[in-house]
DNA sequence: CGCCGTTTTTACAATATTTTTACAAGTTGC
DNA sequence: GCAACTTGTAAAAATATTGTAAAAACGGCG
């Protein structure tokens, strides 16, 4: 089975195809920019993208253009991902941000 | 199989790409300026890098400036690195620093 | 037009990082 | 051993980056 599209893990999913996301099986109302970032934060999932990129990929902002629309939409993208959002959305200072997908707490193992 | 854009020994990895680096698989939280210092250190792991040479490709600094920077910077990366720490960044008194690769401690052989 | 939802800006607050400062400790050459 | 110089270190100061609330601007649609 291919998951082409879709973005995927525990509590997270994420449909690059019909533009909708969930959380826990709950749909998320995100509007149009905080789905994008979503997107391409969780395409990239495990991997940091800078702001620069974000920028300019969901703005068509150069590096010059000194705004903080990006972290307005981090904080309300992570507000709407819930108890999540922190884990989720990792912020890489001085560099931007990682998509860390989710890892099941290890059991503990005691050792023989 | 190719390792293009790491350092990689028994104990530390630093992937230069990802801006990354672990001791023994654990990821180091790594500032800017930590993470350049390391990588400059790794990319000429077995060699002394000058002072003067961190200074400029680090700092941008010339000669005549006087800082401690590199040196608070040095030890905050020691100190991430663990118990490896003082291992692997040599002090070259007078000179510079050089990352020293790990090197296995050799069994003993008893001689015939 | 006027409303409403969305996006961006503004203006600070909060935080993280980097640099400096001020000594302590270590090293070298005489 | 001692003076001169270099490096180590903790803590404070300075700087840079990110977080946030609230207001302003924008845009589509009735």
């Amino acid at each position: 089975m291919v998951n082409i599209g879709t973005y995927r893990d525990e509590h997270c999913l994420v449909d690059f195809q019909a533009q909708s996301a969930f959380v826990d099986s709950e749909a998320m109302t995100l509007t149009r920019k905080e789905f994008e970032l979503l997107a391409t934060l969780a395409t990239n999932a495990g991997e940091i993208v800078p702001r620069e990129v974000l920028l300019q990929d969901i703005w068509g902002y150069s590096r010059e253009i000194r705004t903080r629309t990006l972290d307005v939409h981090i904080r309300r993208l992570r507000k709407k991902l819930g108890q999540y959002g922190e884990k989720y959305i990792e912020t890489i200072f001085g560099v931007g941000y990682r998509f860390q997908p989710y890892r099941a707490p290890r059991a503990f193992l005691h050792v023989a």
